[in-house]
DNA sequence: TTATTGCATGGCT
DNA sequence: AAGCCATGCAATA
């Protein structure tokens, strides 16, 4: 062409090297050269236009490519007329469409293939046949079988169909050109809805490697966007085919909804950029850009999204027709361009796409989410998925079996269950900017129906559809009921989503919430524990338990964890990022939101809340250490149990100290009610008989006589003297003396009106309840934190700390007050003299506390009286409240005294 | 009356 | 402060 003062179009010109080294880019009056160093310029280009110099008039008659350098490589047929066109040059684009399965169509042919598929809005693009005229015909049936999600590696991507069209592609591509070019340090200045590779930069995640695609390929870089006037345009099918069989596994694939306001996703921007398949390498090859080049800073900070390893985006392809690659610009979509569609279409487009690669997976940490630092900024961190390089081996490996084909696992997003989610409605609230990004655009409230497999391979149908909800939406997948009881999912348990490429398949995976299992087994301890839990590693999507993603935990579901967040603290998912502070205020109560029944119906005034209190601290006399031996860290020099269990509660026993100075406990037998005498290291399951007594070979029957009288027993500890057998189950808050401890916890539940405790009979410390200060409860779960260190100031140490301090001074206060007390304390009748023992056991389960408020900020750490085997330790284990008691040996100068006091 | 549906509300990030 | 989203709740079936 002639470069000077040449006009090939009163809107732009492009023209690339048939090397793709250098392009050139005209916008009215200005050029930009690839080759220049100062963007635009004024007059003409110099160098690059020259290649295409005979295209000039051509173009300018209309008459390009169809007359034009006929003896040029490049020309192809018409898949469906035959008809000759040219495809190699990128002022072409318009007149022609890509296909997936190879060869172009004219642009009449596409355009009729879609005219039928233009009926059915807001449907993405099937596979590449299904697009074909002869094959478009039930869209929505066609929907559900074919459609994939973004982002897959093959074509068959979304579509939006019929309000495009040539011109505004044209007018796209100046506005692209525009936007894009004339911006040379990047998306800066980048409209919401305007996002080109440059935007991408900001706005997308990690590309995602694609197989590599049949040749023929090549390679897209394609936008679209509103044209120039701000109107509502029609994108002519054929480029909408072209993009969206070519959107692939791009993140930029991702829908836009372009809901907000508007609600009209049929004119939703899709954005982003477009590669076809092949290697990364080839870029850095084939793309010698400039580095101020802004087309080459947008290849380059897309490919440098892309983790090593994985195959890129921007990809270069086979030559077709022996021509080189070539550089597509294709024109974004043109949206409606209301201020709210164009500010959805800014919606941030994150993607993890996670390719059972090695390689690839070699450059993931274990544990972290699969997916950019992007990713993470455009996702709320609850929602990150999250795989470990084993779960993805496992995936890679389970998921080739079922389809056949080399399986690429990309985990979307995943989501706690909340009480909603689990519910009977069967509705499944989806987070917006999952649903947009991941599942199928939809423009009507009443949505599409959505395939989904479950790692078992049983296939679900979701309706997923919107609400209109504050000038925006809401995403939910109605039906999901089936689907989550037959997981035995519940809320507080995670599912996630995954897709399976290149089937595009959308999978369902879960995992049930460690927090979940225990109020399980709190509430239904006759239910057995979730079968999905201990199914069989095969149905490993159904089956994972949560854990610690990099952790060495057995069990686990591959595709679970792919998309399942970690599960710590307690087993509630954190709502944090892997970088960020474990178990924040605001997960927990965020985690109470979505875990149990609706936070209100925790509330209770302070009345109850007292009256919660009581019977809450009654309930933990009879919390016994975890059989799962603690670890020990140090703070501040001092050894501290750290439980990763809670405690469980155990039969009550009453500590005395007989006149040799031996310490006993007494338990009562739960069928004759007669009480035994155990060592004081006797630790009683909440159901005990004498058939259990082992320590005392005598009395292991209930034949046996009691070795006291229940008299002299009473002067010993609260009991009631001559009540032979205490009714089970007694509730008096003032005076929990049953003898159950099981039943205890029920009885206080229906106390406290069912909502304090677990409705049902358990054995976990119900540390996660509300208003529970202990220790376990602020503490991270074991081994899970970093180490504490003298300086830790962590939670748990600054609360350690600041407790032990006030031990220490209600000791001395304490030992102040012995003098006085003791004389009357051994007027009292003594079965020993022998400094009674704090606990039954090391972890010195409280025995009784005064119970008194202002306590709070005791310490149950009397390292020194302690029966803990290990001395000078702290026992995180127990609740600070119940301090007073647990320091026995202070208390008893050779007087036998009743370790636990009377509760009330 | 019960279940379902669709929107509204408000807590929380 | 805006927006998300869990859930309430009225309308409807």
């Amino acid at each position: 062409m002639a470069p000077t003062g040449s006009t090939w179009s009163d809107r732009y010109v492009v023209a690339i090297s048939e090397d793709i080294r250098e392009f050139c880019v005209k916008l009215g009056g200005l050029w930009f050269d690839s080759r220049a160093t100062h963007g635009w310029v004024p007059g003409a280009c110099m160098h690059v236009c020259s290649l295409f110099s005979v295209c000039s008039g051509s173009f300018e008659q209309g008459s390009f490519c169809e007359t034009f350098h006929s003896e040029v490589a490049g020309w192809r047929n018409c898949e469906a007329c035959g008809k000759r066109l040219h495809c190699g040059c990128i002022v072409s684009i318009h007149a022609y469409a890509l296909l997936d399965a190879g060869g172009v169509d004219c642009i009449l042919c596409t355009r009729k293939s879609y005219a039928a598929a233009a009926m059915a809005p807001n449907q993405m693009c099937p596979t590449p046949t299904m697009h074909m005229p002869q094959n478009v015909a039930d869209k929505k049936d066609s929907f559900v079988k074919s459609w994939r999600p973004p982002g897959g590696p093959y074509p068959s991507q979304w579509r939006q169909n019929s309000l495009w069209s040539v011109s505004g592609i044209q007018s796209d591509l100046q506005q692209r050109l525009a936007y894009e070019f004339d911006r040379p340090s990047g998306s800066e200045k980048l409209p919401p809805g305007r996002t080109f590779i440059h935007a991408q930069e900001k706005k997308f995640d990690d590309m995602h490697d694609r197989p590599t695609t049949p040749a023929g390929m090549n390679q897209i870089i394609r936008d679209r966007h509103a044209d120039g006037h701000g109107q509502q345009t029609s994108m002519d099918p054929a480029h909408s085919y072209a993009l969206y069989q070519r959107e692939g596994p791009n993140p930029n694939s991702l829908h836009d909804h372009s809901h907000h306001g508007g609600e009209s996703d049929s004119t939703s921007a899709r954005k982003g950029i477009i590669s076809e398949g092949c290697s990364s390498n080839i870029v850095s090859s084939s793309f010698k850009l400039d580095s101020r080049h802004p087309l080459e800073s947008l290849l380059k900070e897309n490919i440098s999204l892309l983790p090593v390893g994985v195959g890129c985006t921007i990809t270069n392809c086979p030559p077709v027709n022996g021509r080189n690659d070539i550089v597509r610009i294709i024109p974004h979509q043109p949206t409606s361009q209301t201020p709210s569609s164009a500010a959805s279409s800014a919606q941030k487009q994150f993607y993890s796409h996670t390719v059972i690669d090695p390689e690839y997976q070699s450059h993931f940490r274990n544990g972290k989410p699969r997916m950019d630092a992007k990713a993470r900024s455009q996702l709320l961190p609850r929602y990150w998925p999250r795989i470990t390089d084993k779960e993805l081996q496992h995936l890679s490996a389970e998921y080739p079996k079922r389809t056949n084909s080399k399986s690429v696992i990309t985990p979307l997003f995943e989501k706690m269950l909340s009480a909603s989610d689990a519910g009977r409605i069967g509705r499944l609230v989806l987070p917006k900017k999952c649903a947009e990004a991941y599942f199928p655009p939809i423009s009507q409230p009443e949505g599409l129906p959505l395939k989904v497999q479950d790692g078992s391979g049983k296939e679900w149908v979701f309706q997923f559809r919107f609400w209109p909800n504050n000038n925006s939406r809401m995403y939910v997948l109605e039906g999901v009921t089936p689907c989550i009881q037959s997981m035995h999912l519940q809320a507080g348990d995670i599912v996630t989503f995954s897709r399976i490429d290149p089937e595009g398949k959308l999978i369902m995976g879960f995992r049930k919430s460690t927090t979940q299992e225990q109020i399980l087994r709190q509430e239904q301890p006759t239910k057995p524990a979730n079968a999905a839990v201990t199914a069989p590693p095969e149905v490993n999507v159904n089956v994972a338990r949560p854990h610690e993603v990099n952790t060495e935990n057995k069990n686990i579901s591959p595709v679970d964890q792919a998309a399942v967040g970690k599960v710590e603290n307690g087993g509630v998912a954190q709502k944090e990022g892997p970088g960020t502070a474990r178990s924040s205020p605001g997960s927990l109560k965020r985690k109470a939101t979505s875990v149990g029944p609706k936070i209100k119906r925790f509330r209770m005034d302070n009345e109850e809340s007292m009256e919660l209190k009581i019977t809450w601290e009654e309930a933990q006399e009879l919390l016994r250490p975890p059989l799962k031996a603690p670890s020990v860290v140090i703070v501040d020099g001092h050894e501290f149990e750290e439980y990763e269990e809670p405690p469980i509660l155990g039969r009550r026993t009453y500590f005395v100290t007989d006149q040799s100075g031996e310490n006993h406990q007494w338990a009562q037998c739960e069928d004759c009610s007669k009480w035994r005498k155990l060592p004081v290291g006797a630790l009683l399951p909440s159901k005990w008989t004498c058939s259990d007594n082992k320590w005392d070979p005598e009395r292991t029957s209930c034949e046996s006589a009691q070795e006291a009288t229940t008299e002299e027993l009473a002067e010993l500890f609260p009991i009631k003297a001559g009540a032979a057998k205490k009714p089970k189950a007694r509730i008096e808050p003032d005076s929990i003396d049953v003898s159950d401890g099981l039943d205890t916890l029920a009885n206080l539940a229906i106390l406290g009106e069912g909502e304090s405790l677990p409705s049902q009979p358990t054995t976990k410390h119900p540390r996660h309840r509300p208003g529970c200060s202990c220790i376990v409860c602020i503490q991270p779960p074991s081994g899970k934190g970093p180490k504490h260190k003298q300086t830790c100031t962590c939670n748990v140490c600054m609360t350690v700390r600041r407790r032990f301090k006030t031990l220490m001074l209600r000791r001395e206060k304490r030992l102040s007050e012995k003098d006085t007390e003791e004389p009357r304390r051994k007027e009292v009748p003594q079965t020993g003299s022998d400094p009674p023992l704090g606990s039954t056991s090391p972890t010195s389960s409280p025995q009784k506390a005064d119970a008194n408020p202002d306590d709070a900020e005791d310490m149950v750490v009397d390292h020194r009286m302690s029966s803990s085997p290990v001395k000078n330790q702290i026992d995180l284990n127990i609740q600070p409240e119940r301090e007073d008691e647990q320091s026995p040996k202070s208390n008893a100068v050779g007087a036998a005294r009743l370790p636990r006091d009377n509760p009330t």
